[in-house]
DNA sequence: TTGTAAGCGTTATCAA
DNA sequence: TTGATAACGCTTACAA
C-alpha cells in the first residue's frame, strides 16, 4: 500500500526519472513514443505525482488560496464553484481561507497561509480587497494577486469585476421603459464601493431620459432584510410615493417586498420592485422580483483564470453582464 | 526576498535544525531556555515552517480535504466557518473539493485529491457522505474519513450528526403543546435519510401524545420553494385542514407560507408554520416561522475535531441538538 | 538534552 | 532527445 513514485513509473516504462518528469510537465523534447509509453505506464500504475515534492523542487505548488469574509454564503458558494472549476481543469487545488478582516491575527494569519503553502496566487474577494494592511502584506511577499470587484486602486493589482454602474443604469432603464417616472432607490452599505456605483448607475440613467434626479427619492441601506423594510416604509410614507423601487441587493428586494406587503400592496401590480440578484435569495422566495444577476460564478472563474493562465480563454458569453477582467503578466503558465 | 528556512532559525538561536524541529513539532526534551530562545528567533525572523517539506519529510500533509456536492449554500458555508474554525486552531489548511457526485471523474478525481496532496483527513458532506463508490474508493486510500450525517452503514466510519428524530420529535411535540391537534407535515426529497428521520420523529411525537398518525396529513415534498407550495395548497384544501405544518426545512416552510398567504391565511394566527432551518433562510424572511436550527457549523467544527484530534473539547453547549460524534482511533494527532 | 546524517519524491542543472 | 546528480526544507532514525 505505499505510495507510487516516479521512480517505479520511470521502471515500468524503461527511462529515466528525468524522462517522466517531462512528461508530466508537458517539456518539450520527449518524442512521441517515450511519451506514450510514459502516459501508459502512469495510467497503468495510477500514478498521482506528490504536491508536496513537486512544490519542494520546483517553483509552483499548484495550490491557491481563496481568501474572503463575507457574510454571504450564496456569494461565497458561487464564488467557490467558479474557482473550483478553474482550477479542476488544470490540476490546481483551491484552499479556502474564511477571515475575520477585523481580527487582530489577520495579517498574520495571511502572511502564515502564503508562506507555508508556497501559493502560487491568491485570490480576495471584497470586502478583503479592499484592504490595504491586507494587499500590503501580500504585496511584500511577491505573490501573484487577484482582487475580485475591487473598489479602490483599480490598477494596483489583477481584478475581475462586473460594472456595478452599466448594470443598474440599465435595470433602471428597464424600469422607465415600464413606465415609471418615479423610482425610489434603496442604497447599499455605505462602505462599499458597490453601493456608489448602483446609484451612479441608476442616476446616471435617470438624467439620460430627462426624468431628473430627486434625492427624496433615494433611501439608506445596509444590504440587508431590515434596511429594506425601514427604507421601504419610509418611501411608501411620502405624498407622492414611488410607483416603482430599485433595491441595491436581493436582501433589500425581499425587505421591500414585505413593507409593500404589510401595506397591502400589490407587488407588481401596484408597485415594481427590482433589485440586484447577489444571493439567488428573492428570486427563490419572490417570483415578482426582477433582478439583475451578479455573474459570482463567472467571477470566480475569470479570477481564478487570471492565476493559473490562459485568460483569453474566458467565457465571455455566460455573464450577464460583461466582466472587466484584467491581468497581469506575472501569472504563472499552465501545468 | 528568499525564504527563510528551518536553517535561519538554527543559526540565529545557535542550535541545531534538529532541536528547531523539536520546538516546531512540540516535542519533549528540550530546555526551557532553549525552547525560548528558539521561539524568539521563530518569531523574529518571520518563519513559517514549509508545509511541502514537512509533508515530503514527514507522514503528515497538515491538510484536511472537505468533498461537497450539497446544492445548499447555508448548508456550505457553514460548514466550512466550522471545518475552517477548527483547522485554524490547530495549524492545518483545509481544501475545498465541491464535486458532482453524477460525474464521470469523481473518484478519480478524489483519487488525485488524496494522492497528490496527500491529505492527513477528509471530510464528506451528504450526499456525498452516503455514495458507497466514493467510500470504497477513499478506504482503499487507507485515509481517516468523517462523514457528515451518514444515512447508512452508520459504523463504517467516524460520522458527526445530530439527531434528526429527536428534533422532529421535539418541534411535533412543542407544535402539540401550542394546542393543536391536526398537524401536517411536509417531507424531505425521497432518497434523503435525513426524510425519513424527520418524518419518524413527527410520527412518534404524534403516537406518544396520543394523537394517532394520520397519512392524509403528510404531504411529499422536495425540500425547495415549490414543492412546498403545492404540498401546503393540498393540505390546506382538505376538508378538515391542519392548524399547524411542520415543513421538512426552511425553503419548503417559506412555500408553505407563501401558499397561506395567497389563501389569506394568516400565519401565525390562523396556521402555525414550523420548519427546519437548514439555511437560515425562513427567519431572515419570515419571522413567523418557528423553526429548529440545525447546527451545521457545529457539525463541521465536530467533524473537522474527529479528524484532527481532542474530540473530548467541542463545546456541547453551542448546539440546539445534541451532535452524534463518534470517533476512530486512526485520526491523527494535534500537531 | 542535543546533534549528525540519511532520506522523502520531485525538479533543475548540466552533461551526454 | 535523454540521463545522472545535486538540490529543495524538513523529519526520522541514530548517536553523543
Amino acid at each position: 500500500m505505499s505510495r507510487v513514485t516516479i521512480k517505479d513509473v520511470s521502471k515500468a516504462a524503461r527511462v529515466s526519472i528525468k524522462t517522466v518528469s517531462r512528461v508530466l510537465n508537458k517539456e518539450r523534447y520527449v518524442s512521441e513514443e517515450t511519451r506514450i509509453r510514459v502516459e501508459e505506464a502512469v495510467a497503468q500504475l495510477n500514478y498521482h505525482p506528490s504536491l508536496a515534492a513537486r512544490t519542494l523542487a520546483g517553483h509552483r505548488s499548484f495550490q491557491i488560496g481563496l481568501i474572503h469574509d463575507n457574510p454571504s454564503p450564496f456569494y461565497i458558494y458561487n464564488m467557490q464553484a467558479g474557482v473550483g472549476q478553474r482550477c479542476r481543469e488544470s490540476g490546481y487545488r483551491m484552499i479556502v481561507q474564511p477571515c475575520d478582516i477585523a481580527a487582530p491575527g489577520l495579517l498574520g494569519d495571511i502572511g502564515a497561509l502564503v508562506d507555508q503553502v508556497q501559493l502560487d496566487g491568491i485570490i480576495v474577494t471584497p470586502p478583503v480587497s479592499d484592504s490595504v494592511e491586507v494587499l500590503a502584506e501580500l504585496e511584500r511577499r511577491r505573490i501573484p494577486i487577484v482582487r475580485v470587484q475591487p473598489g479602490t486602486d483599480l490598477t494596483a493589482t489583477s481584478a475581475a469585476s462586473i460594472d456595478n454602474v452599466q448594470a443598474a443604469d440599465d435595470m433602471t432603464s428597464y424600469l422607465i421603459s415600464l413606465g415609471h417616472r418615479r423610482i425610489g432607490f434603496v442604497s447599499g452599505h455605505a462602505g462599499y464601493a458597490a453601493s456608489t456605483q448602483r446609484l451612479t448607475g441608476y442616476r446616471q440613467a435617470l438624467l439620460r431620459a430627462g426624468l431628473g434626479y430627486d434625492a427624496a427619492l433615494v433611501a439608506p441601506g445596509r444590504f440587508d432584510f431590515q434596511s429594506g423594510v425601514e427604507a421601504a416604509e419610509a418611501l411608501l410614507a411620502m405624498d407622492h410615493p414611488p410607483t416603482a423601487i430599485f433595491a441595491s441587493s436581493d436582501e433589500i428586494a425581499a425587505g421591500v417586498l414585505a413593507a409593500a406587503h404589510r401595506k397591502g400592496i400589490a407587488v407588481p401590480r401596484d408597485l415594481s420592485v427590482a433589485g440586484f440578484d447577489d444571493n439567488d435569495l428573492a428570486q427563490v422566495v419572490w417570483p415578482p422580483l426582477t433582478t439583475i444577476r451578479q455573474p459570482v460564478h463567472a467571477l470566480g472563474y475569470a479570477a481564478a483564470d487570471l492565476l493559473i493562465g490562459a485568460a483569453d480563454r474566458i467565457e465571455r458569453r455566460l455573464l450577464a453582464h460583461e466582466l472587466i477582467v484584467r491581468g497581469s503578466t506575472s501569472a504563472p503558465d499552465e501545468g
